[in-house]
DNA sequence: TGCGGCAGCGCAAACGGTTGTGCCACTGGT
DNA sequence: ACCAGTGGCACAACCGTTTGCGCTGCCGCA
């Protein structure tokens, strides 16, 4: 009953019990100190009673106050996909040493969800935001980090690949184990890093002497997750008839259907057809023969949307320093790939 | 300069522009109208308004004033897994139609952060916690509900898999497929699930009349992720040189590692030996021979989860209803169980 | 004409902190 | 003995919404 109907002890219990005001009791808890000549017995004797009483903070009023929230968002198309996942994990590396906590809302592609959660989040004060693999469309007062969202916003910082060197990973280890015809099979339309990595494949085969025969060129077509659409896609390129002893895939999930299809058609990988995938989900290390594949460090670049978005915040500028920031991919050798028959 | 230097307009500046006190527009807006006599014109002015200057009430002032903060803690020990991913993914179905949003916390089996985090979600005003596969210590003054923890604590709402019948499943499958001999895999002993899935199957074996011999039962070890700690433990399995033509494992992660250990000791999958994996994940579909295993709804838990959370929020009672809410598992059968060689 | 009643709205006090400014007492210099 | 300077703390306004209560008219009824 004295302490209230709340939860917890307020600033207004504390300063009662320890005969000050709440004012000084405040100053002491934020560091004030030093600026506010509060007597060190004083201090201490604050602190410890705020210890004891294990005073906390209202986060509403001081956020209310100080009108900061230590509170970003984070949007995704879908939680529980392993890329998001994968990132958010290097966002909270970044974040939770920093006293940040984050929202996550999924919009599932959904319009009308891509509307409104930015204003949402907004709402809770949140300090910024991040858009994983998602179109930002309004101008938002807080900074914007977009990771692998090829948006043409130019106050949206934009953490990608670099995917020139990703394709020359790849194509590069196809080169050297003696292959020349190489099929692509390239990502569905609706997804943002279809048209960067197929630019990017296309000026490294130039550079390369590569040829790209267009028979040998397919897409994966539809929202079907999994192997499926990759299946699908090698399935085709057999029926057209060219010959070529590799696939270069959009990604892993495509890269399994593929090899799935090719086993079905009577062929072996790697002796007859080297596949190489893209991202280093986990199933590429376990499936059979395992994934050779372009790794994208999707933690790490977790890791640096945070720590932007922060610098961002800290600095109390919208515009960033540069507007995009490369991350390096890596390539991972497996079973997948092996030198061509003569 | 005219709508001040906050972000968005505020209540002060909407009522304004309407030349009407904040208290109406405000009541309007929360449809307190009925009860407080508001003109139906004016409530017909200000939700326009409202609409068209884009108006969104501050989280903090509400949630001071309200003592409300429509949002949840979730607890995971990293949310870049799958399994804490998936189960995110139900949580937020059931969140976010409910205009609830949530903090994500990752433990990473941390013992300073597993008692942080509680504190911390509760100084962030949260409304209740999800502990997923994680234990709860303290007594928490919210509601908590535990997906896969097997917390003793009697005011905390279990969310499981009902495992007698996900044993059951898979028991009757091996045993109908001829099945005498059967290995088994068990959990680390810090994985939630291990103890309460072991339990089943001895129960279930007792009933269907299979023995456990314990020469053919090993024990995951090592905190690696992956399919290594399955992998060495098939091969302990195999020194081990008893005979045995049917391997249930833990987790599908381990099912691939024994699957991989069989393979190097010449044994064929599932000629040889059946496996049955136990989760459903991602590879299980994927791996080489597919995965016959026991799935575990994991989306639908999370969903159970939030829901039963809002649940006991809205009764304003931290006592449950019911402790423990069971889960159905099902059965999918695919490649890597046959009939047993004559 | 007087008055009760109600429809329609505003006043001001919360909610729990932070912060610019002011007040008091003491100290030391001249 | 007087004043400036400073150390140590408190006053009160403020952040943006919600909410108990009260105020103003106008209408109807006697």
């Amino acid at each position: 009953m004295s302490s209230g109907a709340g939860r917890g002890v307020g600033l207004k219990e504390l300063s009662a019990h320890l005969g000050l005001s709440p004012t000084t009791v405040s100053r002491v808890l934020n560091n004030a100190g030093g600026a506010f000549r509060i007597a060190p017995e004083t201090q201490r004797r604050v602190k410890q009673a705020a210890a004891q009483l294990k005073y906390e903070p209202n986060a509403f009023a001081r956020g209310l106050r100080k009108r900061r929230s230590f509170t970003i968002g984070v949007m995704v198309p879908e939680i529980s996909e392993g890329y998001a996942a994968t990132v958010l994990g290097g966002i909270e590396d970044a974040l939770l040493q920093e006293e940040f906590f984050y929202f996550v809302v999924s919009h599932r592609h959904r319009n009308d969800l891509l509307q409104a959660y930015p204003r949402l989040l907004l709402s809770r004060s949140v300090e910024g935001i991040i858009a994983v693999d998602t179109p930002v469309h309004e101008d938002l007062p807080v900074p914007v980090v977009a990771v692998s969202g090829h948006s043409r916003k130019n106050h949206v910082v934009r953490i990608e690949l670099d995917h020139l060197t990703a394709a020359r990973l790849a194509l590069m280890h196809l080169r050297d184990l003696g292959h020349r015809h190489i099929a692509f099979i390239k990502g569905q339309t609706f997804s943002s890093d279809t048209r960067v990595r197929w630019d990017a494949i296309r000026r490294v085969c130039s550079t390369l002497g590569v040829r790209i025969d267009p028979n040998l060129v397919v897409q994966l077509e539809g929202t079907a997750p999994g192997s499926e659409p990759g299946h699908r896609a090698a399935k085709e390129l057999l029926a057209r008839g060219a010959r070529f002893t590799a696939i270069f895939a959009f990604n892993d999930a495509s890269a399994i259907g593929a090899i799935a299809a090719l086993h079905e058609a009577g062929l072996h990988v790697p002796r007859d057809v080297s596949v190489v995938g893209f991202d280093d989900i986990a199933a590429a290390a376990t499936v059979h023969p395992s994934l050779t594949t372009v790794r994208q460090p999707l933690r790490e670049m977790g890791q640096t949307a945070a720590s932007n978005l922060l610098q961002l915040i800290r600095s109390g500028k919208r515009e960033p320093a540069q507007a995009s920031v490369q991350i390096s991919p890596s390539f991972v050798r497996r079973h997948s790939t092996a030198k061509v028959a003569p």
